[in-house]
DNA sequence: ACAGCCCTCATACTTTCGGGTGATTATACA
DNA sequence: TGTATAATCACCCGAAAGTATGAGGGCTGT
């Protein structure tokens, strides 16, 4: 018995707000009719109401209409170990600053094509700066430069 | 002029719609009244018409109804100075031991040809192991695996 | 027994990297 | 003013890396 109410909540609810309604016309009526034929005073009050009504009846029909798009999205939390270049090490290895710019680009995974394009140079440039990089290193591929920079904290 | 006109058209119309229902009311009062007090006849329809124009008015603004809810769902990486691999992130990409090792090695600034000879694989064994390692780690170079890797904590 | 994955290796091909050499311009330093 | 260095770029060539495809053996779970 509860649960059917509960069921029919909304229905009843307008039934209910009708019959008011229905009974408030009557006593208006009742009290402008002996006046005179002014209806159109209770006819926006009416409007109004109903307009309402209706605009509350589809927010609660379109309620469930109501999509929703979960996006999973993974931070990877930096490690805020504070980073201290050795500069120390740095200015032993005698890096011009265009190299070094090139080895921290390296070392984010570039190719040497982006890294002349995020650099403005040609790809040529981009490649005698790295062969003189690995020269100062003393190693003989990127990947190896890159290791060694790391461990001398000369890159992130 | 026209910009206020279409500015304003919701406004207008709805203008439209009460002016077209008062001479309607108007039209059936005068049908009607010489007849009887017989109100509660457009009572009905005149509700009908005015919850409808309320749904109506309540769709056209509850229209964005799409709701894009971005969960950010963070990753906590332990830092310690004793390397601690990240095992959750290395089950989700699903790395063989094989290209685990290779991995490693590569990580190393290792060679193709020198891990190669480190595992006891031919060169072309190596490559077909690091080109998977590509694909799962979705990156296109080695300099970008050995990134990605080190941010996910998978190698030291 | 069969599907699915891993490991191994091969061939052929393309792309990227790296070495070597040389040239120009600008700047700084002696 | 000459010299050194940094930065820019070019060309050539070989090495290394990476792609695509196929193939065979091993292990596992259904």
């Amino acid at each position: 018995m509860i649960s059917f109410f509960h069921k029919y909540k909304s229905i009843l609810l307008y039934g209910s707000c009708l019959a008011l309604l229905l009974f408030l016309l009557r006593w208006m009526e009742i009290r402008f009719l002996i006046i005179s034929h002014a209806q159109d005073i209770y006819f926006g009050p009416l409007a109004v109401v109903f307009t309402l009504l209706g605009i509350w009846v589809a927010l609660k029909i379109a309620k469930p209409k109501k999509e929703v798009v979960v996006v999973e999205k993974k931070i990877y939390i930096p490690q805020k170990k504070d980073f201290v270049r050795n500069e120390t090490a740095l200015q032993e290895l005698n890096l011009s600053p265009r190299e070094l710019e090139v080895l921290e680009l390296m070392a984010k995974g570039y190719s040497n094509a982006e890294i002349a394009e995020n650099l403005f140079l040609s790809l040529n440039t981009v490649k005698t700066h790295s062969s003189k990089l690995y020269e100062k290193l003393e190693v003989k591929r990127r990947t190896q430069a890159v290791e060694k920079a790391r461990k001398l904290n000369i890159i992130a």
